[in-house]
DNA sequence: AGAAAAAAAGACAAAGTTGTCTTCTTAACA
DNA sequence: TGTTAAGAAGACAACTTTGTCTTTTTTTCT
């Protein structure tokens, strides 16, 4: 469903938004290690992350990642920012000119079922996904 | 969602389904054609579909494929011999260790997203797929 | 039996994704 | 003001997916 680049996102970001704030940023090393990642690689993702505005960077020493905006950003936003819109839109056979007044067969079962992907990327914010974690267990590490 | 092997895939399975026949199977270079992929690729991909006897092949002049389980094979058939059961199962966020005893913060939604995924791809038939076709239309490839 | 037509199989090439390494830029702090 | 610690950016390498080309196998037909 998810790239590995999406993936490591996502995980990335959860992490941030639980741990990091302004006044104390997560470093990429920090990050990398709590999520199990390779670094260098999770420093591009975080980077494209940071463009999107989904997450802040801080450079220089005592620098790192935190989010400003976790009440307001949905799983959606970082797999758009990573994925593309593929997911959501275009036809899921690869047909060019697939739309409701030519569809292909599995038109209609697609939007259905996109309808309940789309619930499940955007029914939460990165707050309410972070408030339900217990926060004792390790959970993007395993 | 799919990739593009299996998304020709699909568009290759049926047009078999619907076009061919154990007296008339349709040749490789028609199913690419008709479905505009690809032909030396489509071929490899038929010859996954031939082993996961979602199709049959006849071979010699005048061979080609056809389908002798249009009754019984479903889209998740098709998926899950192209691209593997990813779709379906493992950690939506790719952790090795996610289960309901230790769930990761995005385990319930994800399966109960998957849910409506195995729907999608097991509530018909090829021969259902097929009926619903408007066989004057050109469907399959645009 | 030989020729021809078709799929099967294997080697190879191009493009995309994943991952690493080095250099550049920014900012804190002695 | 120089050193150092951090992210940013770019070049590169490995692997996977996508795609092509050639050879082999099977089968039909003459």
């Amino acid at each position: 469903m998810f790239s590995k680049a999406c993936k490591y996102g996502i995980r990335a970001t959860l992490y941030i938004a639980q741990a990091g704030s302004l006044e104390n940023p997560i470093s990429l090393k920090e990050v990398a290690a709590s999520i199990d990642t390779p670094p260098a690689f999770t420093g591009k993702i975080l980077q494209k992350l940071v463009k999107a505005e989904i997450i802040n960077s801080i450079k220089g020493p005592g620098g790192g990642f935190h989010s400003s905006r976790t009440d307001s950003v949905k799983l959606k936003d970082i797999v758009v920012a990573i994925d593309g819109s593929g997911l959501l839109t275009g036809c899921g056979m690869g047909l060019s000119e697939c739309n409701s007044l030519k569809p292909c067969p599995l038109h209609y079962d697609i939007i259905k079922t996109r309808v309940k992907i789309k619930e499940m990327l955007e029914s939460k914010t990165l707050n309410e996904i972070v408030g339900e974690l217990d926060l004792n267990e390790i959970f993007l590490k395993r």
